[in-house]
DNA sequence: GCCTGATAATTTGGCGCCTAACAGTCCCCG
DNA sequence: CGGGGACTGTTAGGCGCCAAATTATCAGGC
């Protein structure tokens, strides 16, 4: 079940032949970042595929793993939202489904009487159980091909990228439109 | 806009408390495997980003970009799907919105009359020759930080791991329910 | 010439995610 | 006090994605 992408990445010398009609191509950076992409949504597809199994998706999964941290401990839909990268919107969705499923349970807060407060259920908890170890060995066999030593590397690799996207996002923010040709 | 993950990583520390609760959890693969998911996510937000503002998503950008390799050669849905890793269902719905746009326009072949034919408009071939040359640069611009042999040392890791997925996917297939404690 | 099965595209219904707008609650400051 | 932010969670509407069912067309065996 794949959200979207090239299912095989064109050739590079395809690449070099685009780079002629687009001078601003530039056939490595372009490879790599296909390559890149491609591997992201492998990974996403296989996470969320070895969660369907039990009939959660991978939103439901990180609500669950961030109640999980401390089961006993309630959290809040804002402080859900921040800590997932996700609008309180989309929570109120998901608590939604996962109360339904009796996973989670919401209650309100003594002190403050906007706040609601989200439990995991003994159900939830038990399902967590169930499910992490597996995913866990899931997590691990992916990167069983890669030794310690490259997994260092790769990490070292994807924090420059990362930083660069931090760079280039002060650049040019999201909300400029600064060409709008539609 | 981001879809969903982890805000921030959790640091290292909590991973090997983590260990304690799951033996399963391999603290160093976990570390890794969070850092491929969020980088992939940041890559992903920052692409569609950067198409956002010109109105388009990542799908309609797929679909354009293959119709724009051999832009007088019509394509018909089924084989944008597969190209495209997506549906057949998903492609007409974004082929909805494309021609509701006059982007790509549909036309029956002559041939097979189950087919359709997709052309790009030259409104959508326009867009895409304004669009390219900034998308082409953006992806240039996430890379810059790294050097070339940085690039290829990458790749070879990604591809590793995609090795890896491959294998591990025909170990446990997605449609066995092999645990489903809901 | 038909029936059967394969294939093409679409429709339907559902989930996850977003933005924008909402109503309720808190708190500070005049 | 009492009003104006600032915050809560929710709703409404939209898009992208999927699976499953539907309709139209082709092609092969009898």
């Amino acid at each position: 079940m794949p959200l979207l992408l090239l299912k095989q990445l064109p050739r590079f010398e395809c690449l070099l032949q685009a780079a002629l009609r687009y001078p601003d191509l530039d056939p490595c950076a372009t490879s790599t970042f296909l390559h890149l992409l491609r591997t992201g949504d492998l990974i996403f597809e296989s996470e969320a595929c070895q969660l369907a199994n039990s009939g959660i998706s991978k939103g439901r999964f990180s609500i669950l793993m961030l109640l999980n941290r401390h089961p006993d401990q309630p959290q809040t839909p804002a402080s859900l939202a921040e800590e997932a990268g996700v609008t309180r919107a989309t929570i109120t969705g998901l608590l939604d489904t996962l109360e339904k499923d009796a996973l989670v349970s919401r209650s309100a807060s003594p002190d403050d009487r906007r706040l609601t407060l989200v439990h995991l259920t003994p159900k939830g908890a038990q399902l967590m159980d169930a499910l992490l170890p597996g995913y866990f060995r899931h997590v691990a066999s992916i990167l069983s091909s890669l030794t310690s030593a490259e997994r260092i590397q790769l990490v070292e690799l994807l924090e420059k990228i990362q930083q660069g996207l931090g760079d280039d996002q002060g650049a040019s923010p999201c909300s400029t439109a600064n060409n709008s040709p539609l």
